[in-house]
DNA sequence: ACAGTGACAAGTC
DNA sequence: AGACTTGCCACTG
């Protein structure tokens, strides 16, 4: 359909990983996802997750830790919504990536399958 | 085939 | 801190 498999399903199994209460970004994601330097497509890809898998979009950020999405739009505050939930603070649209940012250990990078 | 678009990123000024 | 440029490339019309 619109979309590339491949690319999905590898994308996708990324974004799983980040665990509850980290943020990743889109670049980070690509790399782990042994696509790198290819940031744009995870977020393209992204917007095809069916719902009922549940992905958690919300974990994924810009590189300066500024949500993808402009200040105020409805995407916004709900992904806003989500990181509050699990205890990620969002201000002014962006979110403090000292705090917050995902750094997977080696260990968890070496039993990152897809 | 070709040009424009985009949930991005890094470098330069 | 911004604004602008370049690199990236799948997807769409």
């Amino acid at each position: 359909m619109g979309y590339n498999r491949q690319y999905a399903s590898q994308i996708w199994h990324t974004v799983q990983k980040v665990p509850v209460g980290k943020v990743a970004n889109y670049g980070l994601i690509a790399d782990l996802s042994g696509l790198p330097g290819r940031a744009r497509l995870v977020g393209t890809i992204m917007q095809y997750a069916p719902s009922e898998m549940n992905l958690p979009w919300y974990r994924i950020l810009k590189s300066n830790g500024q949500l993808a999405f402009s200040k105020g739009s409805p995407m916004a505050l709900k992904q806003t919504e989500f990181l509050a939930g699990e205890g990620v603070i969002v201000t002014n649209n962006r979110v403090n990536l000292n705090q917050f940012l995902w750094q997977p250990d080696l260990g968890e990078l070496l039993n990152m399958q897809y």
